[in-house]
DNA sequence: TATTATTGTGTAAAATATACACAATTAAAT
DNA sequence: ATTTAATTGTGTATATTTTACACAATAATA
């Protein structure tokens, strides 16, 4: 434990000890706290976003996030995983903090503060529970305005899992159990807004050893079809290495 | 605007519009936030965090980050810097929102969310305001436990640099702006804890041709006295590419 | 049976990362 | 003045990784 007293020139003053922790705590600033969840799918080749509209008569008409308030007592990751429960009926989807957005005026109801999480989820694998709202599906890059600072929350977002899907295998969330290496591509392409190489994106993939082959073939495609993969979860939480590499 | 209104299968309820706002923030529950702030220095080859004694009798003799509630309408961002301030005098200092930490009882006086911030800072261009409460500077890797979730704190803040320093230019913000190459091979050393090929490191610096020769040595050093370079942030800023390389 | 679309595969060249050793410089000790 | 101790500054050869690029094989459809 880190207890040693000192009697250093640090000392300056005497403690003055706070018992009461309940009553400090009673004096600060509360202020209200939401999760909005950037929830991104993949169909078609293209990133997609699960949006609602807002319920608010001065956004009218302007797509919102999913979003609720945090209930007392609830972590910030149980609020976000209840708001995906109740909205895709889905329990075990990808999700992450991303970050805090605290602007004064970003809700016009007054200060509330904001986490931002992304989430990844396989389209086909979940039904939307409620239309409520005109609950559905955006092509991502169709979204040009939002409510409140959605917007910004939704780039945010966007440019976190760019950058993340480079160096974890997230992306394997949006896609069925079962993919083929063109899906992975068009999946890569299609975040990174950049076209990749076929050939040698099937070698970096094989060299990383870990996509596990089914024994499958894709069908009802009009023409070769491709053998279909899972990812190696486990061979990769067993694996995970460290790198060194300073570039920037 | 992405307000076009659409007639379809997803409309099934009219909507029912919120028209106070405020009315609808006054229903959430309200909470107690703060911001705690893991303030990073380098001295003697050594990563360095700055500490308080926690001022809670329950926690007596545990060392504390520094922190403080945010106030209404204050950003969190701005509360981070103020807390800065208010501690070490210093104005620009680098500071990053790294993420939240909610669980109900991390404080023992009740619910308080916190979002933890990094910033890194020269030692010795600052001069600790005050010295309440033992503030003074830790080697990072002395510390073993600390008050409430601190530590949990501490070590995420800890992998967050240890992975931003190898993508991005944070690491002078911890040294003087002259500094020799060996002291900035000590400082990657010292955060990623690894030791690394002199003749590799510089060669790295020198082919990203982002240091400026100053023109001028080491001085008082007991052997051959090292150039002092500077970073060039300009340049940086004004070529920083992204990256494409998958890899996990 | 031909056409269309896409899969699966390999190699050569370029770029980058790694391993490694010695002469030059300064301060301090003699 | 000379030696000693500590550290700087530098280059090359090898291994690894990345990039660019083309053609035969396969399935569905016409």
């Amino acid at each position: 434990m880190t207890k040693k007293v000192t009697n250093s020139v640090f000392a300056t003053h005497a403690p003055h000890l706070i018992k009461d922790a309940v009553k400090l705590i009673a004096s600060y600033p509360k202020m209200p706290i939401t999760v909005d969840c950037v929830i991104f799918g993949f169909e078609e080749s293209e990133l997609k976003v699960l949006l609602i509209r807002s319920d608010l008569e001065m956004y009218k008409g302007f797509w919102s996030l999913l979003g609720d308030n945090v209930k007392d007592n609830e972590e910030l990751d149980t609020a976000a995983y209840r708001i995906l429960k109740e909205r895709t009926g889905m329990n075990d989807v990808y999700l992450d903090q991303v970050r805090a957005f605290s602007h004064p005026k970003r809700h016009p109801g007054g200060r509330v503060i904001t986490l931002a999480y992304c989430s990844l989820l396989n389209i086909q694998h979940h039904e939307l529970k409620i239309y409520a709202n005109e609950l559905h599906w955006h092509s991502f890059s169709s979204i040009k305005e939002m409510a409140f600072d959605h917007k910004e929350i939704l780039d945010t977002c966007h440019t976190w899992l760019q950058k993340r899907i480079q160096e974890h295998p997230l992306g394997f969330n949006l896609l069925p159990d079962k993919f083929s290496l063109r899906e992975l591509q068009n999946l890569y392409e299609a975040i990174l807004g950049v076209s990749l190489d076929r050939r040698n994106f099937r070698k970096k993939f094989a060299s990383m050893d870990l996509l596990i082959d089914v024994g499958e073939m894709e069908e009802d495609v009009p023409h070769r079809p491709g053998k279909l993969y899972k990812f190696n979860f486990d061979k990769y939480e067993k694996n995970k290495r460290k790198w060194i590499g300073i570039d920037f």
